[in-house]
DNA sequence: GTCTATACGCGGATAGAC
DNA sequence: GTCTATCCGCGTATAGAC
């Protein structure tokens, strides 16, 4: 069915949140312009404010967007019996799923302070989740004997720092393939919890 | 000595620094105007650009003043004679520092792309200079097979991403003591290369 | 749905008086 | 060294034509 001219609602909006995406990473929330989007999508910047109501919105539905994504994509791995098997899963899991999406989880990291107070205390719960499904796991293995962790919390932020710390220097098709990646972080966890 | 009425350049100078540090970190550099900084010093804001040619250099300033005092500070700390010592006073030095000057720390982190080219090189410079020392402690261990190590590069960086998580949630006067805090994370850090 | 035009304030930086 | 005044471009967002 032939559409109006002019009329690419379906495939604008999209294209929006993709220029956003690429251009709050490289330069900042605050250092990019409605215009420079707006250019980057081969709009008006008038145009915009048909698929975003502010500039707000666009980075909340970024940040939600990947939280969103990050939870469903971990409720959707296969189950692992033993906690050590689990640590694994997730361990491997992290790694590939914030290699496979580099601007959302930079700007997921940079700019929550650019959100308003309400927006930030919707995405810190989302982060929470996460965060609590890894301690779970700790606390399993920690109550069955089979690792020895002194602080669960502690230790739960600190492998996700170091986890998210791959973001910082990974390059695909660089001196390490992501198999040899994760194998090597998987050891270095595994160290740190038994 | 009395000196001209309105003539203050030798306390001026750093309280600009110390408020476009405190700003900066806040909103991040580029949602600070120099009117905000103005206003926090209590000048103008012409004023300012007696201090500093720009907004750029006074970024720059205290980027390359944070490394300055990291790599002082820490060629500074006391000798130890094994690798498994200098790893624990390395790991203890780390968090201390980091916990010192959390603003300092995150507009490190998280300014680095606002930095011209030329900056931006000063200062991955002197990051990688630091990272030098940490891998140097690694190699030294596992050249004398007290460390088991993958990677020395890539346990370097999860090493500095696993310790630098810490200024995300410490408070001091919060669960955990300062030294209560390093004990836990040198005896992850220690779990990890053995 | 997109365009052009525009309102209106804030941005960095400078000039010149005191 | 600091002030006031100012240049001038860019910021978000909106109005109204097509």
């Amino acid at each position: 069915m032939a559409r109006t001219a002019g009329s690419h609602s379906d495939i604008t909006g999209p294209r929006v949140r993709e220029a956003a995406l690429s251009l709050f990473a490289q330069h900042g929330y605050a250092a990019v312009s409605m215009r420079q989007i707006a250019k980057e999508v081969g709009v008006q910047a008038g145009a915009l404010y048909n698929y975003t109501p502010d500039k707000q919105s666009l980075l909340f539905d970024l940040l939600k967007g990947h939280m969103d994504d990050l939870l469903s994509a971990l409720a959707d791995e296969p189950r692992q019996d033993t906690p050590h098997d689990r640590l694994e899963a997730f361990t491997r899991f992290h790694i590939r799923f914030h290699l496979e999406r580099p601007q959302a989880v930079f700007i997921s990291y940079m700019e929550l302070r650019n959100l308003t107070p309400e927006n930030f205390t919707e995405i810190e719960d989302l982060r929470r989740r996460y965060e609590g499904v890894l301690e779970t796991i700790l606390c399993d293995g920690r109550d069955s004997g089979v690792f020895h962790v002194a602080d669960t919390k502690i230790t739960t932020l600190a492998i996700i720092a170091m986890l998210t710390g791959v973001n910082t220097w990974y390059r695909s098709g660089g001196r390490l393939s992501l198999p040899e990646v994760e194998a090597i972080y998987w050891d270095m966890v595994r160290k740190t919890v038994t």
